[in-house]
DNA sequence: TGGGTTAATGCAAGCCCTTACATTTTGCAA
DNA sequence: TTGCAAAATGTAAGGGCTTGCATTAACCCA
């Protein structure tokens, strides 16, 4: 038996089988399926021919071998139980789809160290390029992903102090302009529920977005409290029920988040109390429940499907090597909604 | 030059680097790292050294190719943009990751055209075994997936109709002990949101839970209407708004699912409706928005968790062929909340 | 029709692991 | 010590695809 490869009968079919049956070299075969315009028409038609009646598919593993790459792009999410980043990441694996590019997430429930963990997990599975949510993280791993030259986009966050490429919205601004809102429907002592400020730059901005307005705004508007708790609906609650219960009571609580809102709306009902005509809330994201608790959620909105989309687009052509990285900054905008009133009253 | 492979510098280590910094074959390397036991401890550690000294990982293409095999386990849910997977997912992914394997998720929009090519496409990218949402498809896709040889396990439905394994819950008999209990609390006149039940075997059993219960009771409860409507929040209000306006009103709406149940619910807000004096509804799979909404939502609740983590061991043995496949029916149980009252007030 | 250019196709060298089988080493009983 | 079985390690053969380069076919203009 020579160096010859044998029809393989019974088993899937390779390129080699394709190849004979279409009477062309391997290679016109490939070429057919990863660049059709580098081939005849006719050949094309007979080579795909064969393709279907063969069933063909192509070997991953081969093919990762031979082509270098993957086609394989990770992201990490903080979080896959609630819907916060749900949007995005669909738009994101629907615009990587129609690229050819195949979608690997995993979630890091918040904890820098699995982040990490995962981070190398994707990698070492070949992963071209990763999608990460926001900047704060260990120095190394940005080290250790640029030695292994895989490109990365940040996403959920916009800032210059960062060279890295990303594709967000700027957190502080866009909650310094809901806590201007805030404080021009009158509110004066103000309190905050934040999410867990250590390593979440997101959290820490939104945070300092409405320090920031408090500080430039006439009125001496002020922040009676601040309670900081992971991004869920019982700690909303708990934090919420924890403010209402001081002595110094606010006339509006500003949330880290739609999650952290709807805890608190609904334990404001459980407690008897009306929102707004007691106390307002605020949140940030606008999931779809904003809309649907009620009073519905006055709210900071991010084009999560946008920023999906863009993040695809951007971070193939990082991995295909047409980009540098490009940065773009996108906009949020207010959602004003029942939660949110006048201090005392209407 | 000769056959022999070049000490590559400057790019990523290959098991061959490894090898020749600590002195001994490329096989012995992968032992240490595939099966560990099978290597003397001395000289484990000293790979191990060189391992760690060159940062050395090993290749996923190469590994796969030689190997047959991917670690990784395919998905395919309905939808990723509301909470009804998110939680069985989450757990799915953790317990896969236990064991080693990395999952693939897509999702289908509950279209099977497209969830037939999300299949094929995770099978082409080496997929070793599959998890797929309820029973009803083409047929076809079964035989495709025997002759590619990669073992399906069902979630989320649990039937003896079909002969293929999996793990879930009786969507018929869960719904049939929600409606009885609805009737036990003294409704008679009886609508439901379903949801689209064309291709949808889960939507299916849920509605006939219903017209079981309702065929099984004295008092001669009826349902006067049924709409159906794609699972989203929206679709749930508009349907309920179209079933309060005609001319024979129920005294109990019940949902398909909490996404539709919390569109009802808000709908019902926004015409002035007050639930449940003037009208009860239901919902089905407990998410956590049922417990938000106001008021919260009476539903049967599905062990999520416990479902992911069980499918996720079940279907690793399946891929590992330690077993043919076992089917596991999980208990849903009821969550009597605010929704629900008795008709005519109290 | 011939010569030159370009487009289409073929050839064959990797890519980097895993694993069956061959070989060497080790451990232990006699 | 010797001999033998078992354990440890080495050898080398793929595995199926992509792609640089070589070759052949097609085309065009003079």
């Amino acid at each position: 038996m020579s160096g010859q490869t044998m029809q393989s009968s019974g088993s899937t079919p390779t390129l080699d089988d394709v190849a004979k049956l279409a009477g062309v070299s391997t290679a016109t075969v490939s070429r057919c399926l990863n660049s059709p315009d580098r081939v005849v028409e006719r050949t094309r038609l007979r080579v795909m021919k064969a393709v279907d009646a063969l069933g063909y598919t192509p070997n991953f593993g081969a093919r990762v071998m031979a082509a270098k790459r993957t086609f394989t792009i990770g992201a990490i999410i903080p979080t896959m139980e609630n819907a916060i980043f749900a949007r995005g990441l669909q738009a994101f694996q629907e615009e990587l789809h129609a690229r050819g590019y195949t979608l690997l997430v995993s979630s890091s429930a918040y904890r820098p160290e699995l982040e990490e963990e995962q981070i190398r997990a994707l990698v070492s599975r070949g992963a071209d390029g990763l999608l990460l949510i926001g900047y704060e993280r260990d120095p190394a791993i940005y080290q250790y992903l640029e030695r292994q030259n895989r490109p990365v986009l940040i996403a959920w966050a916009f800032s210059d102090a960062y060279k890295l490429t990303s594709i967000g919205f700027n957190n502080c601004a866009s909650m310094y302009e809901l806590a201007r809102q805030v404080i021009d429907f009158g509110h004066r002592k103000i309190s905050v529920i934040s999410g867990v400020t250590k390593g979440n730059d997101r959290a820490v901005q939104r945070l300092k977005g409405i320090k920031d307005a408090i500080a430039d705004s006439p009125g001496d508007p002020e922040i009676i409290s601040i309670v900081e708790t992971p991004y869920e609906v019982e700690n909303g609650g708990d934090a919420f029920e924890s403010i209402m219960t001081a002595q110094n009571r606010p006339t509006v609580v500003m949330c880290g988040n739609d999650v952290l809102a709807a805890g608190a709306i609904r334990r404001a009902m459980e407690l008897g109390l009306s929102v707004p005509r007691d106390v307002s809330i605020t949140g940030f994201d606008d999931i779809e429940l904003a809309r649907i608790v009620t009073p519905s959620i006055t709210t900071v909105h991010v084009p999560h499907r946008e920023m999906g989309r863009r993040a695809a687009i951007e971070l193939v052509r990082m991995v295909e090597n047409q980009s540098e990285g490009e940065s773009s900054e996108l906009k949020s905008s207010l959602r004003l909604r029942e939660s949110l009133g006048r201090p005392d009253g209407k």
